[in-house]
DNA sequence: TGCATATCGAGAAACTTATATCGAGATGTT
DNA sequence: AACATCTCGATATAAGTTTCTCGATATGCA
């Protein structure tokens, strides 16, 4: 009851619970293929090994109201995280990057089932461009801005080297692009207003790394023998 | 001062800042080229543009300890962070799916500078068995549990179709694997002792596409029109 | 029709993570 | 040598997230 109004508060789905939802929608997808008709959160919880109490908050989160004792109807709510997810709106894509990720991420066909078509690919190598990789003619760089200001492209995929991304980044902002999907290993850094999404592995393997020594026994500390001499 | 003592509470560190680590981390190394030798927490805040207060938590998180006034040697930081995250121990990995995904995974070389290093492929496709990728021959996927148990294999990696990713799993685990690298879009159940990560691109897309479609304004909920012919 | 129960929805509590503040000590400077 | 300043390290506060609890209500069953 702050200085938010209803309408807005709705709209303060935590982080987590986002990127919780496909999770959810997947498994609410195969229970439609089974010929299942409605569905409780219990029933998410129970299927998946989660939390049911965590599955009823995420769920209600979207603002879908449920029936006591009833659940959701499973097509609706499977319409609904669509709907508030944006997958069933179409909204266009560019690629910088046309390497062996590049191409496997133009050909990832179900991306288009989620809202995003990949719509152009932009490379600086010259033995790449004018080729094509998944029916997509590779086009040079620089042409990349002009696109995204013509085409109104939303999103930008950067699949380039790390030493690239940010050069390649400050590009697609410079055309107009509403949010970038960094693939690269690097810090980019953007305006405010540009939405920012890094899948970045490393992040990951140093994750994982450290649970595995942890877990291993090894201690990674209590080795300060080396800090006095450096001084 | 729990139940824990000094040594394991020090060990707590956040998922959050664990994940951080590999930019300070990256940041650094480029210093250490460009001939630095030492470094403060707010040099780093500065360079990547993040809140020096979270930086200097981080990296305390790691248990070094810095001199006031002057911050850290940075090679000695280097060292420290590799040590910290396990990323100067080899650990052997086993890779399941020999598609495009996993051909890119396996010919990444810089993730054996990381601690990870791909040791062997498996398959279920028999026109791909046998074949060299990236100089590794793709092994048929029966082998695995066996391959995981005389070799001590503490990782696995998935990059299979999402349908076969739990199979997958258990196999690993059947093999004695301690931790899975998941890349399929799966939701894989592993008993509790495994260390699992999923590297699953629609949770990023759905906090990406949620969030752009918030920005530009349209209004994802309020159609609650179809609800009541539902039922 | 009335009752037991599964389930939603909301609020509270516990926990985690992020941000702000401050004291102490080391450094470089005057 | 004294002082101003920078930086760590620790503590405190705030914000965010998860987990717990409970009441309300629709449903299925007796
Ligand atoms: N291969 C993997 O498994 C993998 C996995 C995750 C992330 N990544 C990251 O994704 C990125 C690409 O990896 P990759 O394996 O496809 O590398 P790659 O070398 O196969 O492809 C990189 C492509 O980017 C192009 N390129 C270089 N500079 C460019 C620029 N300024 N603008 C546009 N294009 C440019 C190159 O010509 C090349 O075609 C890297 O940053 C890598 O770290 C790779
Ligand atoms: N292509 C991408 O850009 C991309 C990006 C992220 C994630 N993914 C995910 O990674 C996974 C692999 O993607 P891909 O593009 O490499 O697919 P792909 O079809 O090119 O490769 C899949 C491989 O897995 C093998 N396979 C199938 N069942 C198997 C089993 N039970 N055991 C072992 N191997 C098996 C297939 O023979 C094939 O070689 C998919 O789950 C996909 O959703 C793909």
């Amino acid at each position: 009851m702050q200085s938010d109004d209803a309408k807005t508060r709705r709209r303060e789905i935590p982080e987590a619970s986002l990127r919780r939802l496909p999770i959810y929608y997947r498994f609410l997808q195969k229970m439609a293929v089974d010929g299942v008709v409605r569905v409780s959160c219990a029933d998410l919880a129970r299927g998946l090994g989660l939390d049911p109490t965590q599955v009823r908050k995420d769920i209600e989160m979207t603002g879908i109201v449920g029936k006591p004792r009833f659940g959701y109807p499973l097509v609706h709510l499977i319409g609904w995280l669509e709907n508030f997810l944006g997958w069933n709106r179409a909204k266009s894509a560019v690629l910088a990057g046309a390497g062996s990720l590049g191409s496997a991420l133009l050909g990832y066909e179900k991306f288009r089932k989620h809202g995003m078509e990949i719509m152009a690919v932009f490379d600086i190598d010259g033995a790449k461009i004018g080729q094509r990789i998944h029916g997509k003619e590779v086009q040079p760089l620089g042409f990349l801005p002009d696109f995204v200001r013509r085409t109104h492209t939303l999103l930008g995929l950067i699949a380039t080297p790390a030493d690239a991304a940010q050069s390649v980044a400050d590009l697609m902002v410079t055309g107009g692009i509403r949010a970038i999907w960094n693939f690269a290993p690097a810090h980019i850094r953007v305006p405010e207003r540009i939405i920012l999404q890094n899948e970045d592995l490393y992040h990951s393997l140093a994750s994982l790394s450290f649970k595995l020594e942890r877990q291993l026994g090894a201690p990674p500390f209590e080795s300060e023998i080396s800090y006095a001499k450096d001084h």
